[in-house]
DNA sequence: ACAAAAGCTGACCGATCGGTCAGGATTTCC
DNA sequence: GGAAATCCTGACCGATCGGTCAGCTTTTGT
């Protein structure tokens, strides 16, 4: 008995990581319903009741993979306060959401996923926390109109334009790589993109950089 | 025999109408794979025999109101040109978009599902469409930044932002309602909300309006 | 009135679904 | 070296999947 602590048994790291994986595509694919276990396994190239030898059940895996992204989420902006500049925090947040569109797409897309499907999974229980991340934004938000420093848009609809906005390049990828005729969005993709939602988004609130470089 | 032209069947008309509401529904949820037949039945109230006796398989009702759906958006802003006045457009433009979200939002979450797939029922055929579109569109565009009458802001981005934006209203809905604590978005959040977008991407982009009410 | 057409449905088909399980292969630990 | 723990898998389970079909009822056209 005993032990089961510390190097923590590096094949089932390996092979959760690979059903992990294959199971973040094929769920944002297909949804809960939709995707099956045998999808998944044959794209972890694992067979099906391997998977569910690590796994448990699938109810157990779609949930796994929804906290983690939930988690992921969860880190940004993680200290905001009224007395940061409008302009650089506005500019991290579509940045750095923009950068988990670019680098975890799948995350993305099952949240997507789970969302068209009237949220069943995450209803009350992770909403909650989501709640409190975007109500203490909010009253930031609000602070700053007060001062002045920036127009006094509601800050809850601010918060779903960025989302949204943000958002879209990694759920909708496929609606823009065939409408633009790309192969995929690339770096420079979302380095132009990014750059263009900043200085609408904060032109649009009224929001003003500390260093206008151009003038 | 013959004249099955004009009357066109009542009866047929009324259960086709009540399967593509019950299968738009279902297939927004669940994706194509996860919706079955007999939820779509259930859901329209007719036993699943007869379901199949109207639609004839699950890809060719799927594939009808993929259709359906692009056809309502090919209708918006069907006539542009460089001479109008891009406050209009633009505000035209996001009222319309947001009036879809809110009339037909399962059609808009059924959009969002396919596209999530990986559009593999749209792919080349119907996205050439909607290229064209976006193309005539993002001269317009251009058109104006040349003329001074809004920034020089990349075109392509910005009918994505509109879009994302405007769409996030039907497709996350559950989301917005689960975060802000509402029972469902009424009326007048789609107005504030759509007077929000309207205001921060009018400005955003450098558009003035005519007619500046408040001065 | 009556045949033709259209509407309707329960029974059934092979395939696949999520999940279980017995039991063999391999690794770990002393 | 050998027991214990972990890893792995093919066979199998009942349920459900999309779809077919024979045969019934109802509506339509003349």
């Amino acid at each position: 008995m005993g032990n089961h602590n510390l190097p923590e048994a590096t094949v089932r790291e390996r092979n959760e990581q690979r059903i992990f994986d294959a199971a973040e595509s094929v769920f944002a694919r297909h949804g809960y319903r939709g995707a099956s276990i045998q999808a998944i396994a044959s794209a972890a190239g694992i067979p099906k009741s391997n998977v569910l030898y690590y796994v448990g059940s699938k109810r157990r895996l779609y949930i796994t993979l929804l906290e983690r992204t939930m988690w992921r989420w969860n880190e940004m902006l993680s200290d905001v306060s009224a007395d940061d500049d409008p302009a650089e925090v506005l500019e991290a947040f579509i940045r750095s959401k923009m950068r988990l569109s670019q680098t975890h797409p799948q995350s993305s897309r099952l949240f997507a996923s789970e969302i068209l499907q009237g949220a069943p999974f995450l209803k009350e229980s992770l909403f909650g926390t989501m709640r409190e991340w975007v109500e203490s934004r909010t009253q930031v938000f609000r602070e700053w109109a007060e001062r002045g420093l920036m127009d006094p848009v509601d800050p809850v609809w601010l918060i779903f334009l960025i989302w949204s906005a943000t958002q879209h390049y990694a759920d909708f990828e496929t609606q823009i790589v065939g409408i633009t005729q790309r192969e995929a969005l690339d770096a420079e993709d979302f380095r132009s993109a990014s750059d263009f939602l900043c200085q609408v988004i904060l032109k649009g609130c009224g929001v003003r950089r500390r260093d206008a470089s151009t003038l």
